[in-house]
DNA sequence: GTGGTCTAGACCACC
DNA sequence: GTGGTCTAGACCACG
């Protein structure tokens, strides 16, 4: 898993991990039984305190999306997420990207900066996702 | 204009609103020079606290959204008026797209389709503007 | 660091904050990174309620003046980090410049009294700034 | 009299017309006897309306800065301002221009630009007052 | 009528 | 402990 957090967006950090990973098991990206990073290596990993990943669990447990169990870990539960269809998961990025456009228009981004930068952002990303694989 | 809240969303109510104004000013749906409902209005009509919007206004205002006049009411500024320099424009810009973009990652959306997406939704907002400005 | 509020002069006591820590910032009173009194020890030393404080140290924040951390408290930024374009830079001191000549005119200074003044005064600035820095 | 409004400031506008007045009374550039603007014709010249400009004078008069005789206007009194010494007016315009170096600063306006920017506001309202003069 | 400031006191997120 | 948000209600400045 390859976890964003913005600080200074104004939503709680815990909630930013809940909508990851529950985006995440809603399109197949994480697989039932699967593990998720224990609560001490994620906190290390994205530089912030144990008590915000352990809320972050806590609260995707009690919407049924993963299991705890004790001592060995966390794991995405089956059944209740079933995958979303592939045009249920546009939509839903859609709103992400959405969200986006709008602030290009107040930035006074072009067009070709816009998705100029769309692109950058896309591959840094997946180059940062590359090179945490094969350090594994 | 319409506005709708979410109580339980963890995300601030006045941010809410930040969002949904620039929104409506990017699309067309406000136009420039046109004033927003007053403070106590929008406050009783989503039974929300005077204090609540007078923040949401005033962070549209610091961010050049809107122009307040005490007195008179609060006005859409025309769009081109912000005071940031290019590079800060963009780096804000692209916080909001690596957001995006983890979001394709987790609902795994691949490099293409998250590309040709952005090109789709921001035509759309464009067009969106186009016709409400002819419409007028 | 000491603050000092005048409760009758029709100025908002935030903005007498933000002007006093940002007069000291720039005279080097305050250094970078150095932490602010946080928001309720401030308050109560000045008498004054916490949310009060709380707008001057967002305005503070928003002005790009300090950062703030959530959980942790309020720390002074480095100088050269304003994101406005040169020309919005330049326009907002032209504001403060023109307040400045509108009272050599009442108060009868000449121009080159007042030119030399302005020497004067920006030199005094910059002097202090670099002792704060060398007594450290 | 040439007066400069700041409708931005956060501070009232009939405190900054009060302000003016007294430095204008205060150095000399209102002489005792002068008539001091109407409050029709200030209010126009200042797009303001009456009822800042009436609470204006209402304030100079009880301050004992200016004496009002219904019908035939407002005049400043004599004794009570005796002039101030040049040194003195030249301590209240530090002030002023304190101000304006402390945002220079934070601006990151360089010492050349700011020396510049202020001859240049400087010759500007001299020459505003100076076509003010000529057309009357 | 408009927006702006301030208070008093509550709850939340995070360290 | 930190800062952030929200409410309820007061008073002020301005048109």
């Amino acid at each position: 898993m390859q976890f964003g957090l913005n600080f200074k967006s104004g939503i709680a950090v815990y909630l930013q991990l809940v909508e990851q990973v529950k985006a995440a098991a809603a399109s197949g990206a994480l697989q039932t039984g699967e593990p998720l990073p224990s609560i001490r290596t994620l906190s290390e990993d994205l530089r912030v305190n144990r008590n915000t990943v352990a809320k972050a669990y806590a609260e995707l447990e009690s919407q049924g999306v993963i299991e705890t169990i004790a001592g060995k870990g966390c794991f995405v539960r089956a059944g209740g997420t079933s995958p979303l269809r592939k045009d249920a998961r546009r939509k839903r990025l859609a709103e992400k990207i959405d969200d986006a456009v709008v602030h290009a228009h107040h930035l006074q981004i072009e067009r070709d900066d816009f998705l100029k930068l769309a692109e950058q952002r896309y591959d840094a990303l997946a180059g940062r996702r590359a090179r945490a694989l094969t350090a594994e």
